[in-house]
DNA sequence: AAAATATGTCACATATACTTGACTTATATT
DNA sequence: AATATAAGTCAAGTATATGTGACATATTTT
């Protein structure tokens, strides 16, 4: 899928630990660390919550993927 | 959850089906029938196909959810 | 350099998103 | 008023998001 090195980014200016940022937002810490890795593809309702801890917009977290090295996605809703 | 008043407005005004809408996207119709109807929680990969579809931002689709007349939120991620 | 904390990853379990097929109720169209 | 298309819903199946526990590797702190 692509790292999402945007919620990593606002994460670090709020000096917010993974487990933190997972507590806050009612998720596991492996759960938060598979979605910086874009190991999946997270809810919008969990998105929501991210956003919401973070004082993102959803644009601004997870609008437009990464498409700087695209790595073959596994394309299931064609982009 | 609480209906998606937005994705059908915005369907309406590209004059597509609930089915036609569906097809473009790569889900059937039943699953972005539910969607609309607040059914479930889609995951942020197809939130980005629809909006493609839909010509319309994350934000806009997606952003902020409908609290009009709230129905009691089965609130898994605190709001 | 040892101890502590943060991050990455795996395997297995559970909840739920999404599919398919079928049927019903609306809303056109003729 | 009959026929067609659109929309809503249900049950049963499959795929995958998320949870939990455990362990490995970075990174920071002492």
């Amino acid at each position: 899928m692509g790292r999402n090195v945007k919620i990593k980014a606002a994460r670090g200016a709020l000096d917010m630990t993974q487990k933190a940022l997972a507590e806050a937002v009612g998720i596991s810490r492996q759960t938060m660390n598979a979605i910086e890795q874009g190991d999946y593809n997270p809810t919008i309702k969990l998105c929501r919550a991210i956003c919401k801890v973070l004082g993102k917009s959803l644009d601004e977290l997870f609008g437009e993927e990464e498409n700087e090295h695209e790595k073959q996605e596994s394309g299931k809703y064609a982009g």
